[in-house]
DNA sequence: GCCCAGGTATAAA
DNA sequence: TTTATACATGGG
């Protein structure tokens, strides 16, 4: 068991784990703010008292898995101020959920979970990832780990048919063929410039400029990346005069503050 | 029942 | 090069 203080001051774990970035955490039933999830083949549960969080893990898990993950390193405060100051709206955004991380998820977790998430809403697509999980991964003894590249390969679209992703369940087994012996090296992609690093996202197959940029930025933690959905095409036309290229660096961050606003206050957002 | 969802592939203009 | 349509499914 860990006791943990973000030296930032800075994480909510619900904004953090059910903003729409990761799909695979769920809240703890009987617990209070506690949330139950599972990553890099491990599986977690972590709660808030007061300004301190427990993981329920060891000090070895907590340093090699688990702050890594929820991305301690970087000081979201200094994120936010650099983004609040370009726009009075993105000030409200940044204000509305400052708990928010922007989580360094697995590379191929990421990249199957925004091929599904195309065309689709955030409570569909957790269940299509709680049971590609339940029917393609192993059980660790505490919950089921996200399927490797290698069993999804050796799927055909018919095997897929008990997730019901629909037309997206070929584009799942061309990613997975392309990451297991198609050349596709998710890690080399962390370092690879940005236009290269997006175009060879979309050489898979059901992958466009939104599911590689969402890839990039969740699975590879590329901040420079802002996936542009439905929900951040309308709240860019309430920000006049701001351009993604402000945000540079911040650009993922930024984008993460505005969906999760713009997505609860759809009034605000015609 | 209807509308639409963290889009993309494909065809047509 | 830009614009239109199909796509599978089910949450709200």
């Amino acid at each position: 068991m860990i006791l943990y203080t973000p030296p930032d001051g800075c994480l909510s774990l619900s904004e953090t784990l059910d903003c729409g970035q990761a799909f695979r955490w769920k809240p703890v039933p009987d617990g209070r703010a506690a949330f139950c999830g599972t990553a890099f083949g491990h599986t977690l549960t972590v709660s808030q008292a007061d300004n301190d969080f427990c993981f329920d893990c060891t000090k070895t898990e907590f340093e090699k898995i688990w702050f890594p993950y929820f991305d301690f390193s970087t000081d979201y405060a200094r994120i936010r101020e650099t983004v609040a100051a370009l726009h009075p709206l993105l000030a409200d955004a940044a204000r509305f959920a400052p708990g928010i991380r922007i989580l360094r998820q697995e590379p191929w977790e990421a990249l199957c979970a925004f091929i599904i998430s195309q065309n689709n809403n955030i409570a569909r697509i957790k269940g299509i990832m709680a049971r590609l999980c339940a029917l393609f991964g192993t059980h660790n003894g505490a919950d089921f780990t996200f399927p490797t590249p290698a069993r999804l390969a050796a799927c055909t679209a018919e095997d897929l048919a008990p997730l019901r992703a629909g037309f997206r369940a070929k584009y799942l087994i061309d990613a997975a063929k392309r990451v297991d012996i198609g050349g596709l090296d998710l890690e080399s992609l962390r370092t690879l410039p940005l236009p290269q690093a997006r175009e060879a996202m979309q050489t898979v197959l059901g992958v466009g400029p939104k599911v590689a940029e969402c890839a990039l930025l969740y699975g590879l933690h590329r901040t420079e990346c802002f996936p542009l959905d439905v929900w951040m095409k309308r709240a860019m036309t309430h920000l006049p005069g701001v351009k993604i290229e402000d945000f540079g660096e911040n650009a993922g961050f930024a984008q993460q503050y505005i969906f999760h606003y713009a997505r609860m206050h759809p009034a605000l957002f015609r």
